[in-house]
DNA sequence: CCGGAAAACTGACAGAGATCAGTGAATCGG
DNA sequence: CCGATTCACTGATCTCTGTCAGTTTTCCGG
């Protein structure tokens, strides 16, 4: 892999080699970079005209409130990642983005994106997949909340999370930073707040992972990954399509 | 709303009009129908080269399968919809699709649609869009399963397939056929087949709905929709993005 | 460095839903 | 039309997770 020079360009390069004019296209969509502070959302839902982002720093999660008070954390976004992207597609945004942290996030033109896709099919393709994989990311949140228990659910999340910032070089096997509080957790996992510490101790007790002052350690990967039923295909199977992209279908 | 050949053509329909010429193109996409028995998998989770199709008739449901032997029903697809469109984007299948009914579908030639959506913009636009609307119908079973009770997940279940029913022809406000078993739904509402029971009788009882015998009669459809919190929005908003599409935006 | 606020953590108790172990009702292929 | 299989339905019990009501720890701005 090549050293990259944002996160966005990491994660979209660890699935296709990025030329480099490509890098320069990506770095030419970091051109409006801002800093915002974290809980004022950056995309309000079922607004229109929702603007979309890339994220080059923090953490931010998107959200569905309901009539009763309560909300679901429908994912996490970390460096790299797309935000509101859905929303320059459908007109109105399904859901709300808000920033966990301060973050830094570079405001993108729909246009400009249409462009960038039209003269660069290749970043276009890898876009998509990247699109696609936050579509399997939410059918694998569906699962987990449906059919496993708070603790199989609890270290699905952090193994997913953790695999995700690996790709963009903020994490290891062993470990990585994390800035989400357990009440931002537990609304993440369908859970109770109360019931998310009890399920963060016994991963501790059991020695599996350590969740501790804004840094998850994990101890026993293999454990983890059993516990969990992690099956790590839905982050990184195949990449994007390149055929009909790439080259003409007869020169394959 | 014009006279409808298929439940393909009826859904695309009620968001766009729909030319003569371009309801012959969706006619020519089902050149290839055939009939598939129930229970049979349609498609295979973790499969390469997956086929797509379009339902013409009959119940479908898309699910993951977990280790522990369980199964989450991440969506059902009812005529008119695509399956596995996403897996002709992402090469590998995130999802098996088994048939609930015996069913009539046309295969999809991913190359054939590509054609139909470089020569029909519109067409494209509005198979994006449902596409679009098939993940926020995703989105909004996580937040049932993570936020919602018991009740209130069924009730809301229920609600979304009538709409989506009565887009396509096939139900009213008042009701519609409805195969799907209590094991069925109970896969899909992250509950046990059990307790999906006592919550009919309880939605019976209390004079919303009564589903029986393969009909879901709607007795109370304000008071199930108070209930449910069910917002129409996520299923039926904007329609496709039309600008840069049917139009330059300079024309606007 | 200090005080206030947010986050982490805990025990006691309650309740929604799962599981177990069945009995009736419907459906269907032969 | 009949036996078998699937599906609908029910009560009793158990358990996981939520709720309540705190205390302690950590964090952060002034």
């Amino acid at each position: 892999m090549v050293m990259h020079s944002s996160p966005f360009a990491a994660k979209l390069g660890s699935y296709i080699d990025l030329s480099e004019p490509e890098l320069l296209v990506l770095e030419s969509l970091h051109a409006r970079r801002k800093c915002y502070p974290a809980g004022r959302d950056l995309v309000l839902q079922g607004q229109p005209e929702q603007p979309a982002y890339i994220l080059a720093e923090g953490w931010v999660c998107s959200y569905r409130l309901l009539a009763g008070g309560g909300r679901q954390i429908v994912d996490f976004q970390i460096p790299g990642d797309f935000l509101g992207l859905r929303s320059v597609l459908s007109r109105t945004a399904g859901q709300s983005v808000e920033p966990l942290t301060k973050v830094q996030a570079s405001l993108i033109n729909p246009q400009d994106l249409m462009d960038v896709f039209a003269r660069n099919p290749r970043l276009g393709a890898a876009v998509l997949w990247a699109a696609s994989r936050d579509d399997a990311m939410v059918v694998e949140h569906l699962v987990g909340i449906g059919r496993r228990n708070a603790l199989e659910r609890t270290a699905h999340l952090l193994l997913e999370l953790g695999a995700r910032l690996t790709l963009v070089g903020l994490g290891t096997k062993a470990g990585y930073d994390c800035p989400l509080s357990q009440y931002v957790l537990a609304d993440a996992l369908g859970l109770s707040a109360v019931h998310v510490n009890r399920v963060l101790r016994e991963l501790r007790e059991e020695g599996l992972c350590t969740f501790r002052n804004g840094r998850v350690d994990i101890n026993d990967f293999d454990g983890l990954v059993q516990l969990a039923d992690f099956d790590h295909d839905y982050l990184d199977h195949d990449g994007p399509l390149y055929q009909g992209v790439q080259a003409p279908r007869f020169a394959a």
